[in-house]
DNA sequence: CTGTATCCTTAGGGATACTG
DNA sequence: CAGTATCCCTAAGGATACAG
């Protein structure tokens, strides 16, 4: 990875500043996505070959890692790394920002209210079930 | 401005799902930057075709306005809009998790303490400050 | 000072075929 | 099922010149 400068806003950049990294993250945040098929399958249509350079990127950037799904051994299945759950915050943040001025946002008004009355509680709720699901803790 | 589905994330991607998009938004926010040159002379260099294109379509965006400087009529200067401040919590959160991960970060030390431990107060502040600066309320 | 306009190069992305 | 490998094409980006 070739970083532009050390400024906290680029190393973001560098880790999810394309159109497709953050829509991974999404899926396996809130969509309970963890299988290749599964991400392909998203309404954006993405392609198999920018998935894949996707997915990879986020393993070398270690947001996410890959391992045996353990129901169906032959299965890959793909895990929040801590770095990649840390992200959890701005990614609530960017949805309760577009819920605020996307007049045809499909985002969960529920999850819009808790988010913006009860962000702390939404967030340690949200990272308490990713961390069991995706780190086993 | 197409979009791929009206998730907010994606929402939000279709505004700052760039690598320069972001950086200018730093400038505004937490350099006091205003004008054309001092963008371009942020230390990420960027060319002036593409601080062109960028600062345009944060104002097709409603992010940014451009208006006459007051103590030099003749110059431009940019604002944040009420959209553009908007974005402040998760640019902090963005901040502060770089500051997690990012061994080399030149992030402020004091900013990270206090956006980790007052994250509420050190927004609201801010936003109180951009909102004079760049709204003149 | 604040931009366009231009030219050229490169990176990103779509489509598709193919493999373990 | 989970990916590479190609091929091709376009959009994004750098360099530079120039204009209001």
């Amino acid at each position: 990875m070739k970083f532009k400068s050390h400024c906290p806003i680029n190393y973001a950049l560098e880790h999810i500043g394309d159109k497709w990294s953050l829509l991974i993250l999404r899926d396996l945040m809130f969509k309970e996505k963890r299988h290749y098929n599964e991400f392909f399958d998203a309404e954006e249509n993405v392609s198999t070959s920018v998935l894949g350079t996707r997915l990879r990127s986020l393993e070398v950037g270690g947001i996410i890692s890959k391992g045996a799904d353990e129901v169906k051994k032959s299965r890959i299945k793909y895990s929040l790394t801590h770095k990649g759950i840390a992200m959890l915050p701005f990614m609530v943040d960017m949805i309760v920002w577009s819920g605020l001025y996307d007049d045809d946002t499909e985002a969960d008004r529920a999850f819009l209210t808790q988010a913006t009355e009860h962000r702390d509680d939404l967030i340690a709720s949200i990272t308490k079930k990713l961390s069991q699901d995706h780190l086993g803790i």
